[in-house]
DNA sequence: AGGGGGTGACAAGCATGCTTTACATGTGAG
DNA sequence: CTCACATGTAAAGCATGCTTGTCACCCCCT
């Protein structure tokens, strides 16, 4: 799953760490999503559309390498 | 997680298990978030936004009882 | 030389999503 | 009554999300 959480955390000068804080994860989760070793659950994706005020959708997007697509 | 996902299958005139077939997991799948038994993956979240022609915000929302909102 | 922050990655372990199989209920058609 | 279909639920098992702990590399500062 692509996406734009590292763009959406450096342009508010957070670390991992403390986007992982924001949204009560880990940060080796954050670290984990942003190198794409795994896609978030649905809740914590909902905590960074809330997080950082974008909609799902234009955070995330398939990579063509899922069947749910 | 509350979800309208009955709300849009019956609107539809689909069965479970039609559904199912179309996201491309089992009936039992479909029913289990439909009666909210679990949340679903951010991957079938998608499928099942774009098979509805909604977005995820509008078909799931948090319900107060996840750590993640 | 040493320390600190930020990052990338791996392992073990627990929690949850999803599958198959199976059983029970209700409904409408013959 | 029997058949078909839609639904609800449960159990076992596999796949994946997420945790803590740890090691490594970089860059900057002292």
């Amino acid at each position: 799953m692509r996406n734009r959480v590292r763009e959406l955390r450096s342009a508010r000068g957070l670390s991992q760490g403390q986007l992982g804080v924001a949204l009560g994860v880990s940060r080796q989760t954050v670290n984990a999503i942003e190198t794409e070793r795994y896609t978030p659950s649905l809740p914590l994706a909902f905590a960074l559309g809330r997080f950082f005020e974008v909609r799902i959708e234009e955070m995330f997007h398939v990579d063509d390498d899922s069947r749910d697509g």
